[in-house]
DNA sequence: TGAACATTTGAACAAATATTCAAATGAAAT
DNA sequence: ATTTCATTTGAATATTTGTTCAAATGTTCA
């Protein structure tokens, strides 16, 4: 006998199942995850979002994004450790650069939906 | 008397200005990261991959995704909230599902860059 | 109406994360 | 070599955020 809604009944707990099966594993989502919150600190994704438009250093970053230089340094680091950015070091100064194409792709996806 | 590099001279300075011009607005930056942020707990990503693939209520999104089901009841009330799932209530149980088409090419994505 | 089930809520605690400041490193020029 | 400029680092603080538990709400069925 079949129930309208999910009961929690057996024939549910097949599909459940069935579902867990093709699920990614704790690492991949963890891993997944990691790109989002490295874009989920307003100060960290203005810095991509900058960084989009040109290569530059993290004096002209910290002048277009605001807050300290340090800070920036910091936040950097966690984009370059995350696969985000890239750097070359140009005598005094280390030019940052986004670092694979994915990353475009996934900030304009996040800003169409911010449209809607 | 152009440098090779930029020691943050005036040119530069007028690049920067160029680029300030057209970057979002602080709110708009904050409004997108939101949706980042939402995603980027491994524990609610998990939650919109399995309801990616199908609607749920929340006891069989628990059984799926691990926790409590107040646990899972917070996040997705966050997920709610910023539009990445809806609910509709069907008898004793409340139906999850992705909210836009726009949640599933971000995931994909994230997805994507993991890959690589 | 009251008993049983499904979900939500609030408050408290625990854990993760950003930001700041001072000091350290690296590179170039005098 | 030492000074200057650009960037990075580490440790401390402050903030945000997730998770847990107990209680509350909403829904159905007897």
């Amino acid at each position: 006998m079949e129930k309208k809604v999910c009961g929690h009944e057996i024939e549910h707990k097949e599909r459940v199942e069935k579902v867990k099966a093709d699920m990614l594993s704790e690492l991949e989502v963890e891993k997944m995850a990691e790109i989002f919150a490295v874009l989920s600190q307003p100060s960290r994704l203005k810095l991509v979002l900058a960084l989009l438009k040109g290569d530059m250093c993290v004096y002209h970053l910290t002048e277009l994004c605001g807050g300290t230089v340090s800070g920036v340094s910091h936040q950097l680091r966690i984009l370059r450790d995350k696969n985000v950015v890239k750097t070359r070091r140009l005598g005094k100064n280390v030019e940052y650069s986004i670092a694979d194409e994915h990353v475009r792709e996934i900030v304009e996806k996040g800003r169409a939906h911010l449209i809607c």
